[in-house]
DNA sequence: GATGTTGTTTATCGCCTGATCACCAACTAT
DNA sequence: ATAGTTGGTGATCAGGCGATAAACAACATC
Protein backbone atom coordinates (compact mmCIF):
# COMPACT_ATOMS: atom_id res chain seq x y z
CA UNK A 1 0.00 0.00 0.00
CA UNK A 2 2.35 2.78 1.19
CA UNK A 3 4.87 3.67 -0.86
CA UNK A 4 8.88 3.78 0.65
CA UNK A 5 9.13 7.44 1.70
CA UNK A 6 12.03 8.49 2.52
CA UNK A 7 12.08 9.00 6.53
CA UNK A 8 14.25 11.74 6.87
CA UNK A 9 14.03 13.30 10.18
CA UNK A 10 16.53 11.83 12.44
CA UNK A 11 19.09 11.20 9.92
CA UNK A 12 20.94 14.01 12.50
CA UNK A 13 22.01 10.57 14.36
CA UNK A 14 25.63 9.79 12.99
CA UNK A 15 26.36 6.72 11.73
CA UNK A 16 28.30 4.37 13.97
CA UNK A 17 30.72 1.83 12.66
CA UNK A 18 29.29 -1.44 11.97
CA UNK A 19 31.06 -2.92 15.42
CA UNK A 20 29.83 -0.27 17.43
CA UNK A 21 25.87 -0.80 16.08
CA UNK A 22 26.16 -4.40 16.91
CA UNK A 23 27.61 -3.85 19.97
CA UNK A 24 24.76 -1.03 21.08
CA UNK A 25 22.23 -3.53 19.80
CA UNK A 26 23.52 -5.99 21.91
CA UNK A 27 23.50 -3.83 24.76
CA UNK A 28 20.37 -2.71 24.52
CA UNK A 29 19.09 -6.21 23.90
CA UNK A 30 20.59 -7.60 27.06
CA UNK A 31 18.19 -5.04 28.85
CA UNK A 32 15.30 -5.58 27.11
CA UNK A 33 15.82 -9.68 27.63
CA UNK A 34 16.48 -8.81 31.22
CA UNK A 35 12.71 -7.56 31.60
CA UNK A 36 11.07 -9.51 29.13
CA UNK A 37 13.12 -12.76 28.97
CA UNK A 38 13.79 -14.51 26.53
CA UNK A 39 10.58 -14.70 24.99
CA UNK A 40 10.29 -11.45 24.33
CA UNK A 41 9.26 -11.02 20.80
CA UNK A 42 11.60 -9.50 18.06
CA UNK A 43 9.06 -6.93 16.85
CA UNK A 44 9.29 -5.43 20.60
CA UNK A 45 13.04 -5.43 20.62
CA UNK A 46 12.90 -4.11 17.40
CA UNK A 47 10.57 -1.12 18.42
CA UNK A 48 13.19 -0.38 21.41
CA UNK A 49 15.76 -0.28 19.19
CA UNK A 50 14.12 2.22 17.23
CA UNK A 51 14.53 0.58 14.12
CA UNK A 52 12.21 -2.21 12.11
CA UNK A 53 12.47 -6.03 13.02
CA UNK A 54 13.62 -7.64 9.88
CA UNK A 55 16.51 -5.07 10.57
CA UNK A 56 17.98 -7.11 13.28
CA UNK A 57 18.46 -10.19 10.99
CA UNK A 58 20.75 -8.33 9.22
CA UNK A 59 23.09 -8.15 12.51
CA UNK A 60 22.29 -11.10 13.64
CA UNK A 61 20.98 -14.71 11.93
CA UNK A 62 18.94 -15.51 14.34
CA UNK A 63 16.94 -15.06 17.26
CA UNK A 64 19.25 -17.35 19.17
CA UNK A 65 22.55 -15.82 18.19
CA UNK A 66 21.97 -12.65 19.37
CA UNK A 67 20.66 -14.60 22.58
CA UNK A 68 24.18 -15.48 22.76
CA UNK A 69 25.77 -12.50 22.78
CA UNK A 70 23.45 -11.52 25.33
CA UNK A 71 24.63 -14.39 27.64
CA UNK A 72 28.59 -13.57 26.56
CA UNK A 73 28.60 -10.10 27.69
CA UNK A 74 26.36 -10.24 30.97
CA UNK A 75 28.80 -13.44 32.37
CA UNK A 76 32.46 -12.38 31.11
CA UNK A 77 31.60 -8.71 31.94
CA UNK A 78 31.98 -9.62 36.07
CA UNK A 79 35.03 -10.83 36.53
CA UNK A 80 38.33 -8.98 37.45
CA UNK A 81 41.16 -10.74 37.73
CA UNK A 82 42.35 -8.24 40.30
CA UNK A 83 40.10 -9.93 42.57
CA UNK A 84 41.90 -13.45 43.30
CA UNK A 85 45.06 -11.26 44.16
CA UNK A 86 43.00 -9.63 46.82
CA UNK A 87 41.60 -12.18 48.35
CA UNK A 88 44.92 -14.11 48.91
CA UNK A 89 46.98 -10.86 49.57
CA UNK A 90 48.15 -11.93 53.36
CA UNK A 91 49.46 -8.43 53.92
CA UNK A 92 46.15 -7.27 54.85
CA UNK A 93 43.64 -8.68 57.38
CA UNK A 94 41.07 -11.34 55.83
CA UNK A 95 38.20 -9.44 56.92
CA UNK A 96 39.02 -6.50 55.53
CA UNK A 97 39.83 -8.50 52.12
CA UNK A 98 36.50 -9.98 52.28
CA UNK A 99 34.69 -6.99 52.77
CA UNK A 100 36.10 -5.21 49.85
CA UNK A 101 35.59 -8.01 47.68
CA UNK A 102 32.09 -8.37 48.58
CA UNK A 103 31.96 -5.16 48.22
CA UNK A 104 33.31 -4.69 44.39
CA UNK A 105 31.44 -8.11 43.46
CA UNK A 106 28.08 -7.07 44.61
CA UNK A 107 28.89 -3.73 42.76
CA UNK A 108 28.96 -5.66 39.43
CA UNK A 109 26.38 -8.30 40.09
CA UNK A 110 24.03 -6.85 41.85
CA UNK A 111 21.53 -5.09 38.96
CA UNK A 112 17.87 -5.77 37.71
CA UNK A 113 19.76 -6.47 34.18
CA UNK A 114 22.19 -8.87 35.14
CA UNK A 115 20.08 -11.13 37.97
CA UNK A 116 17.61 -11.31 36.01
CA UNK A 117 19.41 -12.78 32.81
CA UNK A 118 21.49 -14.83 34.90
CA UNK A 119 18.00 -16.53 36.12
CA UNK A 120 16.26 -16.86 33.02
CA UNK A 121 19.25 -18.65 31.88
CA UNK A 122 19.33 -20.81 34.66
CA UNK A 123 15.84 -21.70 34.28
CA UNK A 124 16.37 -22.69 30.63
CA UNK A 125 19.58 -25.20 31.86
CA UNK A 126 22.09 -23.94 30.04
CA UNK A 127 25.73 -25.19 30.41
CA UNK A 128 26.80 -21.47 30.99
CA UNK A 129 25.42 -21.11 34.61
CA UNK A 130 26.84 -24.43 35.51
CA UNK A 131 30.03 -23.27 34.04
CA UNK A 132 30.15 -19.20 35.82
CA UNK A 133 29.18 -21.26 39.35
CA UNK A 134 32.54 -23.67 38.81
CA UNK A 135 34.35 -20.52 38.20
CA UNK A 136 33.16 -19.10 41.23
CA UNK A 137 33.85 -21.54 43.14
CA UNK A 138 37.66 -21.87 42.00
CA UNK A 139 38.20 -18.27 42.03
CA UNK A 140 36.17 -17.27 45.17
CA UNK A 141 35.12 -19.86 47.47
CA UNK A 142 38.02 -22.06 46.82
CA UNK A 143 40.71 -18.88 47.72
CA UNK A 144 38.25 -17.78 50.77
CA UNK A 145 38.85 -21.47 52.46
CA UNK A 146 42.42 -21.25 51.64
CA UNK A 147 42.60 -18.16 53.85
CA UNK A 148 40.03 -19.27 56.51
CA UNK A 149 42.64 -22.43 56.86
CA UNK A 150 45.54 -20.32 57.25
CA UNK A 151 43.78 -17.92 59.48
CA UNK A 152 42.73 -21.22 61.67
CA UNK A 153 46.62 -22.39 61.48
CA UNK A 154 45.27 -25.00 59.87
CA UNK A 155 47.46 -27.02 57.43
CA UNK A 156 46.51 -25.77 53.73
CA UNK A 157 46.27 -29.19 51.82
CA UNK A 158 45.54 -28.15 48.51
CA UNK A 159 41.64 -28.10 47.60
CA UNK A 160 39.10 -27.82 50.00
CA UNK A 161 36.73 -30.61 50.93
CA UNK A 162 33.23 -30.68 49.86
CA UNK A 163 31.78 -30.00 52.76
CA UNK A 164 33.96 -26.76 53.35
CA UNK A 165 32.77 -25.50 50.13
CA UNK A 166 29.41 -25.86 50.78
CA UNK A 167 30.23 -23.87 54.29
CA UNK A 168 31.49 -20.91 51.49
CA UNK A 169 28.20 -21.41 49.63
CA UNK A 170 26.18 -20.60 52.20
CA UNK A 171 27.87 -17.17 52.84
CA UNK A 172 28.18 -16.65 49.07
CA UNK A 173 24.56 -17.36 48.87
CA UNK A 174 23.87 -15.77 51.85
CA UNK A 175 25.08 -12.00 50.18
CA UNK A 176 23.66 -13.23 46.84
CA UNK A 177 20.57 -13.78 47.93
CA UNK A 178 20.13 -10.20 49.46
CA UNK A 179 20.76 -9.24 45.98
CA UNK A 180 17.86 -11.48 44.58
CA UNK A 181 15.85 -10.43 47.12
CA UNK A 182 16.20 -7.08 46.27
CA UNK A 183 16.41 -6.67 42.69
CA UNK A 184 14.50 -9.29 41.27
CA UNK A 185 11.86 -9.40 44.09
CA UNK A 186 11.70 -6.16 44.58
CA UNK A 187 10.66 -7.21 48.07
CA UNK A 188 11.66 -4.44 51.63
CA UNK A 189 15.33 -5.01 52.20
CA UNK A 190 17.67 -3.17 54.39
CA UNK A 191 18.73 -0.63 52.54
CA UNK A 192 22.33 -1.21 53.52
CA UNK A 193 24.41 -3.51 51.37
CA UNK A 194 27.13 -2.59 53.57
CA UNK A 195 26.18 -3.61 56.81
CA UNK A 196 24.46 -6.58 55.42
CA UNK A 197 28.11 -8.05 54.09
CA UNK A 198 29.90 -7.03 57.32
CA UNK A 199 27.44 -8.56 59.59
CA UNK A 200 27.07 -11.74 57.08
CA UNK A 201 31.25 -11.67 56.83
CA UNK A 202 31.36 -11.46 61.54
CA UNK A 203 28.94 -14.37 61.87
CA UNK A 204 30.92 -16.86 59.21
CA UNK A 205 34.45 -15.56 60.06
CA UNK A 206 33.70 -16.08 63.79
CA UNK A 207 31.39 -19.54 63.36
CA UNK A 208 33.76 -20.67 60.68
CA UNK A 209 36.47 -20.34 62.92
CA UNK A 210 34.92 -22.11 65.88
CA UNK A 211 33.70 -24.68 63.88
CA UNK A 212 36.74 -25.55 62.48
CA UNK A 213 38.77 -25.76 65.54
CA UNK A 214 36.20 -28.65 66.64
CA UNK A 215 36.76 -30.28 63.32
CA UNK A 216 37.74 -34.02 62.82
CA UNK A 217 39.80 -32.88 59.95
CA UNK A 218 40.96 -36.39 58.09
CA UNK A 219 37.48 -37.45 58.50
CA UNK A 220 35.92 -35.24 55.83
CA UNK A 221 34.50 -35.83 52.82
CA UNK A 222 36.82 -35.42 49.91
CA UNK A 223 36.55 -33.11 46.92
CA UNK A 224 34.28 -35.04 44.33
CA UNK A 225 30.88 -35.04 44.03
CA UNK A 226 28.10 -35.87 42.92
CA UNK A 227 25.04 -33.79 40.99
CA UNK B 1 -11.24 -34.56 6.88
CA UNK B 2 -11.75 -37.33 9.40
CA UNK B 3 -14.90 -38.16 10.98
CA UNK B 4 -15.05 -37.93 15.05
CA UNK B 5 -14.63 -41.79 15.36
CA UNK B 6 -15.09 -43.26 18.91
CA UNK B 7 -11.61 -43.73 20.51
CA UNK B 8 -12.04 -46.91 22.01
CA UNK B 9 -9.11 -48.46 24.23
CA UNK B 10 -8.57 -46.49 26.87
CA UNK B 11 -11.79 -46.08 28.27
CA UNK B 12 -10.30 -48.22 31.18
CA UNK B 13 -9.44 -45.51 32.64
CA UNK B 14 -12.38 -45.01 35.36
CA UNK B 15 -14.08 -41.77 35.58
CA UNK B 16 -12.92 -39.62 38.47
CA UNK B 17 -14.97 -36.90 40.21
CA UNK B 18 -15.03 -33.38 38.59
CA UNK B 19 -13.32 -31.79 41.47
CA UNK B 20 -10.89 -34.92 41.39
CA UNK B 21 -10.17 -34.40 37.33
CA UNK B 22 -9.76 -30.87 38.13
CA UNK B 23 -6.82 -31.25 40.54
CA UNK B 24 -5.09 -33.80 38.77
CA UNK B 25 -5.32 -31.41 35.75
CA UNK B 26 -3.78 -28.53 37.80
CA UNK B 27 -1.10 -30.90 39.57
CA UNK B 28 0.22 -31.91 36.02
CA UNK B 29 -0.03 -28.60 34.82
CA UNK B 30 2.17 -27.84 37.52
CA UNK B 31 4.41 -30.00 36.68
CA UNK B 32 4.55 -28.88 32.93
CA UNK B 33 4.94 -25.57 33.51
CA UNK B 34 7.66 -26.06 36.21
CA UNK B 35 9.93 -27.50 33.37
CA UNK B 36 8.41 -25.37 30.26
CA UNK B 37 8.04 -22.07 32.31
CA UNK B 38 4.60 -20.30 32.00
CA UNK B 39 4.99 -19.71 28.06
CA UNK B 40 4.36 -23.59 27.75
CA UNK B 41 2.00 -24.20 25.24
CA UNK B 42 -1.09 -25.67 25.79
CA UNK B 43 -1.62 -27.53 23.21
CA UNK B 44 1.55 -29.63 24.62
CA UNK B 45 -0.12 -29.29 28.10
CA UNK B 46 -2.95 -31.15 26.73
CA UNK B 47 -0.72 -33.53 24.92
CA UNK B 48 1.05 -34.44 28.68
CA UNK B 49 -2.29 -34.85 30.33
CA UNK B 50 -3.73 -36.74 27.26
CA UNK B 51 -6.52 -35.07 26.09
CA UNK B 52 -7.37 -32.38 23.81
CA UNK B 53 -6.28 -29.20 23.94
CA UNK B 54 -9.56 -27.52 24.14
CA UNK B 55 -10.78 -29.66 26.76
CA UNK B 56 -8.61 -27.36 29.47
CA UNK B 57 -11.29 -24.37 28.82
CA UNK B 58 -13.94 -26.37 29.85
CA UNK B 59 -12.03 -26.84 33.52
CA UNK B 60 -10.26 -23.03 33.21
CA UNK B 61 -11.67 -20.24 31.93
CA UNK B 62 -8.21 -18.98 30.58
CA UNK B 63 -4.53 -20.09 30.41
CA UNK B 64 -4.00 -17.10 33.13
CA UNK B 65 -6.62 -19.11 35.42
CA UNK B 66 -4.97 -22.16 35.34
CA UNK B 67 -1.38 -20.67 35.93
CA UNK B 68 -3.30 -18.77 39.05
CA UNK B 69 -4.34 -22.16 40.49
CA UNK B 70 -1.02 -23.59 39.80
CA UNK B 71 0.84 -21.10 42.29
CA UNK B 72 -2.07 -21.33 44.92
CA UNK B 73 -0.78 -24.80 44.81
CA UNK B 74 2.48 -24.56 45.16
CA UNK B 75 2.48 -21.70 47.46
CA UNK B 76 0.07 -22.62 49.84
CA UNK B 77 1.38 -26.46 49.77
CA UNK B 78 4.31 -25.87 51.81
CA UNK B 79 3.35 -24.21 54.65
CA UNK B 80 3.14 -26.56 58.01
CA UNK B 81 1.35 -24.51 60.90
CA UNK B 82 3.07 -26.53 63.52
CA UNK B 83 6.73 -25.03 62.29
CA UNK B 84 6.18 -22.54 63.95
CA UNK B 85 5.78 -24.37 67.62
CA UNK B 86 8.52 -26.56 66.42
CA UNK B 87 10.94 -23.42 66.10
CA UNK B 88 10.09 -21.79 69.87
CA UNK B 89 9.58 -25.39 71.95
CA UNK B 90 12.12 -24.04 74.44
CA UNK B 91 12.16 -27.18 76.28
CA UNK B 92 14.50 -28.67 73.61
CA UNK B 93 17.81 -27.05 72.40
CA UNK B 94 17.93 -24.57 69.90
CA UNK B 95 20.34 -26.34 67.76
CA UNK B 96 18.09 -29.48 67.47
CA UNK B 97 15.00 -27.49 66.69
CA UNK B 98 16.88 -25.29 63.49
CA UNK B 99 18.26 -28.76 62.62
CA UNK B 100 14.28 -30.17 62.38
CA UNK B 101 13.02 -27.89 60.65
CA UNK B 102 15.45 -27.10 58.08
CA UNK B 103 14.99 -30.27 57.79
CA UNK B 104 11.46 -30.66 56.85
CA UNK B 105 11.40 -27.41 55.16
CA UNK B 106 13.93 -28.16 52.46
CA UNK B 107 12.16 -31.65 52.24
CA UNK B 108 9.26 -29.54 51.24
CA UNK B 109 10.78 -26.77 49.10
CA UNK B 110 14.04 -28.56 47.59
CA UNK B 111 12.23 -30.23 44.50
CA UNK B 112 12.85 -28.91 40.59
CA UNK B 113 8.89 -28.57 40.33
CA UNK B 114 8.85 -26.30 43.69
CA UNK B 115 12.08 -24.06 43.00
CA UNK B 116 11.40 -23.65 39.15
CA UNK B 117 7.87 -22.38 39.49
CA UNK B 118 9.22 -20.32 41.98
CA UNK B 119 11.61 -18.60 39.73
CA UNK B 120 9.15 -18.24 37.33
CA UNK B 121 6.76 -16.24 39.19
CA UNK B 122 9.06 -14.25 40.66
CA UNK B 123 10.69 -13.00 37.53
CA UNK B 124 7.15 -12.54 36.23
CA UNK B 125 7.14 -9.91 38.96
CA UNK B 126 3.96 -10.72 40.97
CA UNK B 127 2.96 -10.56 43.89
CA UNK B 128 2.65 -13.91 45.57
CA UNK B 129 6.48 -13.70 45.54
CA UNK B 130 6.80 -10.82 47.82
CA UNK B 131 3.62 -12.45 49.94
CA UNK B 132 5.55 -15.69 50.68
CA UNK B 133 8.97 -13.66 51.30
CA UNK B 134 6.84 -11.98 54.07
CA UNK B 135 5.59 -14.80 55.39
CA UNK B 136 9.12 -16.41 55.49
CA UNK B 137 9.85 -13.42 57.61
CA UNK B 138 7.30 -13.52 60.03
CA UNK B 139 6.36 -16.83 60.43
CA UNK B 140 10.26 -18.49 60.33
CA UNK B 141 13.35 -15.83 60.70
CA UNK B 142 10.98 -13.81 63.20
CA UNK B 143 11.32 -16.71 65.41
CA UNK B 144 14.82 -17.70 64.86
CA UNK B 145 15.60 -14.39 65.64
CA UNK B 146 13.73 -14.44 68.64
CA UNK B 147 15.01 -17.70 70.19
CA UNK B 148 18.87 -16.45 69.03
CA UNK B 149 17.93 -13.70 71.51
CA UNK B 150 16.59 -15.55 73.96
CA UNK B 151 19.64 -17.97 74.07
CA UNK B 152 22.20 -14.99 74.34
CA UNK B 153 20.45 -13.66 77.44
CA UNK B 154 19.30 -10.21 75.59
CA UNK B 155 16.41 -8.88 75.90
CA UNK B 156 13.70 -9.85 74.18
CA UNK B 157 11.75 -6.37 72.38
CA UNK B 158 9.23 -7.18 70.60
CA UNK B 159 10.03 -7.38 66.86
CA UNK B 160 13.54 -7.92 65.54
CA UNK B 161 15.46 -5.32 64.21
CA UNK B 162 16.17 -4.95 59.93
CA UNK B 163 19.53 -6.13 60.61
CA UNK B 164 18.84 -8.93 62.30
CA UNK B 165 16.44 -10.04 60.30
CA UNK B 166 19.18 -9.74 57.47
CA UNK B 167 21.68 -12.37 59.54
CA UNK B 168 18.92 -14.55 59.63
CA UNK B 169 18.29 -14.23 56.02
CA UNK B 170 21.84 -15.17 55.26
CA UNK B 171 21.10 -18.13 56.92
CA UNK B 172 18.14 -18.70 55.25
CA UNK B 173 19.41 -18.21 51.58
CA UNK B 174 22.37 -19.93 52.16
CA UNK B 175 20.62 -22.92 53.33
CA UNK B 176 18.49 -22.25 50.51
CA UNK B 177 20.32 -21.80 47.65
CA UNK B 178 22.59 -25.34 48.10
CA UNK B 179 18.58 -26.56 46.57
CA UNK B 180 18.99 -23.98 44.26
CA UNK B 181 22.41 -24.90 42.96
CA UNK B 182 21.14 -28.80 42.94
CA UNK B 183 17.68 -28.76 41.14
CA UNK B 184 17.83 -25.41 39.06
CA UNK B 185 21.32 -25.38 37.94
CA UNK B 186 21.99 -28.95 38.49
CA UNK B 187 25.49 -28.06 39.36
CA UNK B 188 27.19 -30.94 41.34
CA UNK B 189 26.98 -30.43 44.75
CA UNK B 190 27.58 -32.18 47.68
CA UNK B 191 25.07 -34.95 48.18
CA UNK B 192 24.72 -34.92 52.29
CA UNK B 193 22.04 -32.06 52.58
CA UNK B 194 22.26 -33.21 56.35
CA UNK B 195 25.82 -31.79 56.45
CA UNK B 196 25.43 -28.94 55.04
CA UNK B 197 22.62 -27.83 57.25
CA UNK B 198 24.44 -28.87 60.56
CA UNK B 199 27.43 -26.92 58.93
CA UNK B 200 25.18 -23.79 58.38
CA UNK B 201 23.97 -24.10 61.13
CA UNK B 202 27.20 -24.58 63.49
CA UNK B 203 28.52 -21.44 61.53
CA UNK B 204 25.39 -19.26 62.34
CA UNK B 205 24.81 -20.17 65.96
CA UNK B 206 29.02 -19.88 66.75
CA UNK B 207 28.69 -16.82 65.01
CA UNK B 208 25.44 -15.40 65.66
CA UNK B 209 26.55 -15.20 69.49
CA UNK B 210 29.51 -13.95 69.46
CA UNK B 211 28.35 -11.14 66.85
CA UNK B 212 25.57 -10.11 69.42
CA UNK B 213 27.79 -10.89 72.58
CA UNK B 214 29.18 -7.87 71.02
CA UNK B 215 26.62 -5.97 70.33
CA UNK B 216 25.84 -2.08 70.76
CA UNK B 217 22.22 -2.77 70.99
CA UNK B 218 20.03 0.39 71.33
CA UNK B 219 22.03 1.51 68.17
CA UNK B 220 20.99 -0.84 65.77
CA UNK B 221 18.48 0.19 62.94
CA UNK B 222 14.60 -0.13 63.57
CA UNK B 223 13.09 -2.55 62.12
CA UNK B 224 10.90 -0.27 58.99
CA UNK B 225 13.38 -0.61 55.82
CA UNK B 226 12.93 0.19 52.38
CA UNK B 227 12.50 -1.32 49.25
C1' DG C 1 -35.20 -47.54 25.82
C1' DA C 2 -35.79 -42.50 25.53
C1' DT C 3 -34.02 -38.14 27.70
C1' DG C 4 -31.10 -34.93 29.67
C1' DT C 5 -26.40 -33.91 31.28
C1' DT C 6 -21.81 -33.86 31.31
C1' DG C 7 -17.06 -35.01 29.13
C1' DT C 8 -14.54 -34.87 25.07
C1' DT C 9 -13.28 -34.08 20.22
C1' DT C 10 -12.83 -31.89 15.48
C1' DA C 11 -12.51 -27.88 13.09
C1' DT C 12 -11.62 -23.25 12.96
C1' DC C 13 -10.77 -18.12 13.97
C1' DG C 14 -7.78 -14.15 14.60
C1' DC C 15 -3.56 -12.94 16.17
C1' DC C 16 1.29 -12.94 16.94
C1' DT C 17 5.89 -14.98 16.11
C1' DG C 18 10.52 -15.72 13.82
C1' DA C 19 12.19 -15.38 9.43
C1' DT C 20 12.78 -14.05 4.27
C1' DC C 21 12.75 -11.28 0.06
C1' DA C 22 12.73 -7.57 -2.89
C1' DC C 23 13.34 -3.06 -2.89
C1' DC C 24 14.86 1.64 -1.58
C1' DA C 25 18.28 4.98 0.61
C1' DA C 26 22.64 6.51 1.93
C1' DC C 27 27.41 6.73 1.88
C1' DT C 28 32.11 5.56 -0.81
C1' DA C 29 35.19 5.15 -4.53
C1' DT C 30 36.03 5.92 -9.06
C1' DA D 1 27.94 11.79 -12.61
C1' DT D 2 28.29 6.65 -11.95
C1' DA D 3 28.75 2.34 -10.12
C1' DG D 4 29.18 -0.33 -5.93
C1' DT D 5 28.52 -1.43 -1.27
C1' DT D 6 26.25 -1.18 2.96
C1' DG D 7 22.09 0.23 6.10
C1' DG D 8 17.46 0.04 6.39
C1' DT D 9 12.33 -0.76 5.20
C1' DG D 10 7.61 -2.77 3.74
C1' DA D 11 5.28 -6.68 2.56
C1' DT D 12 4.70 -11.23 3.35
C1' DC D 13 5.10 -16.35 4.65
C1' DA D 14 4.48 -20.46 7.33
C1' DG D 15 3.69 -21.90 11.72
C1' DG D 16 2.27 -21.56 16.44
C1' DC D 17 -0.60 -19.44 19.89
C1' DG D 18 -5.02 -18.90 23.01
C1' DA D 19 -9.62 -19.29 22.50
C1' DT D 20 -14.46 -20.58 20.60
C1' DA D 21 -18.30 -23.22 18.48
C1' DA D 22 -20.59 -27.09 17.15
C1' DA D 23 -20.98 -31.75 17.18
C1' DC D 24 -20.48 -36.31 19.15
C1' DA D 25 -19.77 -39.92 23.08
C1' DA D 26 -20.62 -41.58 27.56
C1' DC D 27 -22.98 -41.81 31.46
C1' DA D 28 -27.23 -41.21 34.84
C1' DT D 29 -32.19 -41.07 35.53
C1' DC D 30 -36.67 -42.03 34.72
Amino acid sequence: MKKAVPKRARTKQKRLSPDDRRREFVARATEFFSEEGFDGGTRDLARRLGVTQPLLYRYFPSKDDLIKEVYRTVYLEPFDAGWEELLTDRSRPLRERLQEFYQAYTDVIFSRRWLRIYFYAGLKGLDINRWYIGVVEDKILARIIGECRYEAGLPEQGKPTASELEMAWVLQSGIFYYGVRKYIFESPVLDDKKQVIDDALDVFLAGFKQVFAAADYPQRVPVKAVG
